[in-house]
DNA sequence: AAATATTTGTACGTATGTATG
DNA sequence: GCATACATACGTACAAATATT
């Protein structure tokens, strides 16, 4: 999967699809943590806010959440 | 204080004028920072540009001092 | 206990693209 | 064309919570 900057739809959304696609293939199990912040960013080449606002689209769809000082974690059941 | 989007008064001056009340009112204190872009993008429903265009003409008119990642404050001296 | 590293949280600085009047 | 306004994206800085050494 690979980011398109000319595309029509937001880098954010699009890593969000990615990482929204990972998780249901079990690419990241639940409880468990995605790769931080700082390693999306290398991985994608992204800013950082971007790959913030790809997890805050996540976290609003229940999918993962954010813990302060640990990591971005799958949650055990995703509401919906 | 509510933003008319119709009105002949630019918005971002409007919220200048709302915020340099609320710091001529004691709301926001010497010393102290102001709400964030983000808040004020929220509290106001405006865009980032927006806010942080209003924020300029408090600072050009000494009232306030943006301060690279920690804030926007109000100076303790007004030059005025 | 202390120092360091990792990771998320918050916040300002800058730039580009799009749309509207 | 220009000013206004919104959305997106990258850059830089500091703070707080956690983990590791």
């Amino acid at each position: 999967m690979t980011i398109d900057h000319d595309g029509m739809v937001p880098v954010y959304r699009q890593l969000a699809a990615i990482l929204r696609e990972a998780i249901h293939r079990g690419d990241y199990l639940p409880g468990r943590a995605i790769p931080s912040e700082n390693r999306l960013m290398q991985e994608h080449g992204l800013a950082r806010e971007t790959v913030r606002k790809a997890i805050g689209v996540l976290a609003d769809e229940g999918l993962v959440q954010a813990v302060h000082g640990r990591g971005v974690f799958v949650v055990e059941r995703p509401s919906g």
